[in-house]
DNA sequence: GTCTATATTGAGATAGAC
DNA sequence: GTCTATCTCAATATAGAC
């Protein structure tokens, strides 16, 4: 399995063509600055086999969107059923979704869709559907099942808990790259997640190895 | 003193209206959207005018992100002198920042900065260094002393714990709005900065009253 | 569906008078 | 410095042949 984000590859192969080639300029370098012209040339089509596939530059745009909002889905249920269940490899989870996260074909459709969501709002909330809203709800589920074995605080609520842990995780790590700073080292990503890791436990796991809540207060 | 990023009005008229209309239109609708014509129009010069001041429209777009970066820097001193140094108004410093962080203002910089990223590099680390890394050096700082004062676990890595500190207060809410969602109220933001400084002194609150840090491990 | 060639609009930038 | 009027070019989108 590779960390990038493929496309569909179904359907005609110039569509598949004209979609990919549009996924790799709008983002790296935006909506506005690329030109149907480069999309067609990028593709190896002619603009009007472009135009005949998609309506205009706005609805290309979303397709390729829904494209990688599709694909991020996949990422993000193939992430889940190869988390662990152990209560110590919560490090290998955030190790997987920082690597994901971070990952340049993630930061790019990040940027772009954060670039557009004014123009595109509904773009912008079915990629926050598709893709943070998808694993924190997994997180969630994940926190109540932690809970119930009693490795997780019995008063916490877990909604709250997964999104501590995915603060802690996001960092300033991610407000640098996204903010176009260079794609970290896996070991730099490593390094934070253990540190978030660890605080994380320190605040939400159970006080005791017995079962028995805190009741001070 | 408001929220509202304010630019510098001194100098030629004509140019602080000019930097005005032009900040007004690019963190509206984005770099690329905006039009020199508009610009003029937005600030009742002619197109020429606009030209006498500015080399191009990158230039342009440059002095108003720098613009707001001074007056983002500004808002950091600001905010940092108001910071109370009582420990648990830890919370007060938090909403504070929260309110900065998440007012429209802010969130339009933020979003135009993310979307120019690859094409002005330069000014997103301008963006970063005036912004994000002076609060974050700033709260460095002031995990220091709350170390120095035993307040603060002696083991912990000031830095560490800023940037955890700040992840735990943006969490969720962070993401939702800067990609597009409705500007929180204050209320959510008050409980989010609750829950977060309740953690956070969970994880990072020295063990006990006494000033002897944990020997253990 | 696909191509070549073209229509049409609007952008950034400038010349020259005041 | 400021304006009006204009130049130039590239962009989106389409017409019409195959």
């Amino acid at each position: 399995m590779s960390l990038a984000l493929a496309p569909a590859a179904d359907l005609s192969p110039k569509r598949a063509a004209i979609l990919s080639a549009g996924a790799r300029l709008f983002m790296g370098v935006g909506y506005a600055s690329v030109s149907m012209d480069a999309v067609a040339r990028e593709a190896g089509v002619s603009k009007a086999t472009v135009y005949a596939h998609f309506s205009g530059k706005d609805a290309l745009f979303a397709a390729i969107v829904g494209d990688r909002c599709a694909a991020i889905a996949a990422q993000a249920e193939e992430l889940a059923s190869h988390a662990p269940s152990a209560h110590g490899a919560l490090r290998e989870l955030g190790r997987l979704w920082m690597r994901f996260l971070l990952h340049p074909d993630s930061m790019a459709i990040h940027r772009t869709v954060i670039a557009e969501c004014t123009r595109f709002p509904d773009l912008a909330r079915a990629f926050y559907e598709a893709g943070p809203a998808r694993g924190r709800a997994w997180l969630i589920r994940r926190m109540m099942e932690e809970q119930r074995q009693g490795r997780l605080r019995a008063d916490a609520d877990p909604a709250v808990a997964a999104d501590h842990l995915l603060g802690l995780l996001r960092g300033e790590l991610y407000l640098r790259t996204v903010l176009g700073g260079p794609p970290p080292e896996n070991a730099a990503i490593d390094a934070v997640v253990d540190q978030a890791v660890e605080v994380f436990l320190r605040a939400y796991g159970a006080p005791a190895t017995l079962s028995a809540p805190e009741t001070g207060r």
